[in-house]
DNA sequence: GTTGAAAATATACAGAC
DNA sequence: GTCTGTATATTTTCAAC
């Protein structure tokens, strides 16, 4: 379903999304026309998803991580925790796992009071939350979203 | 130090990051020229990290999300779990967490069998890994690395 | 920051494979 | 169906203001 090229282009953009379709097309050694109209059909498929900046946390009083478990006990008929916890611009992850009945969310703050402050002021008050454990980050080694492409592992 | 039009070129960059130049300018009621100095700026000072592409994970046998807590009696002298860690392909984030000398590492996999081989036969062979305790993901509320910007937060 | 013109790039399209 | 090559439209770049 994806060839060669498709991935060789793929891996170009995840390189530096905001190259410019000739320098693409020279990469891959093909008319710029050719590449644009694979990058649009791959848009299309859905295979590309949609193109984002990075910006600095850091430059934005936002850089200090942390992973809270969120125990909940859903009452049916009522919006899911999940969503609601989604709601909170400063929560970039809200996951429900296996095992336990909680949510894993990962937050963004400036610093440890701002995140207590989410913590007390907004993530316990959700109905149908029931504690929360956090983990704050103290080193990040690795942060992407970034997916390995190219080992022919397309569906 | 970030004034209120490059606040509103970054929202907009944050929505739509493969917008060109002129799009960007008609929005905010600027030149093209001096709307690029900005971001050209912007770039240099660090404050724009990059652009990525977005790819569907599913489209590529990565739908399967897990954390995992990595217990480690870190060696000195050697290089430290996390960076290990970090080199594995299918892991995306792997940070340092406070209170139990454990890494939460974020893996991305095609299924539940993957991450069993890959716990069994790359992370559990990293030198100084004691114990692993593996969450798995059932459900994905929420998941972007957008930081919120507009309220006046810069540093 | 703006304007305006030149250069580079993106897009659409016709024809070859 | 995908590629190349060409034309046309749009955008980027850069100098002058």
């Amino acid at each position: 379903m994806i060839d060669e090229i498709s991935l060789k282009i793929l891996n170009i953009l995840q390189e530096k999304a905001r190259i410019p379709n000739v320098e693409v097309a020279r990469q891959v050694g093909m008319a710029p026309s050719a590449v644009l109209e694979r990058i649009r059909k791959l848009e299309k498929q859905g295979i590309i998803d949609g193109y984002e900046v990075r910006l600095n946390p850091e430059r934005f009083a936002r850089g200090f991580v942390a992973f809270i478990f969120v125990k909940a006990g859903e009452t049916p008929g009522e919006i899911p925790v999940g969503e609601m916890l989604a709601r909170i611009p400063e929560v970039q992850e809200v996951h429900f796992v296996a095992g336990e009945d909680a949510y894993l969310v990962k937050i963004r703050v400036a610093d440890a009071g701002e995140l207590g402050n989410i913590i007390r002021e907004k993530i316990a008050q959700v109905d149908g939350v029931l504690s929360t454990r956090t983990a704050t980050v103290l080193t990040t080694f690795k942060e992407t979203a970034r997916i390995p492409i190219g080992e022919a592992r397309e569906t």
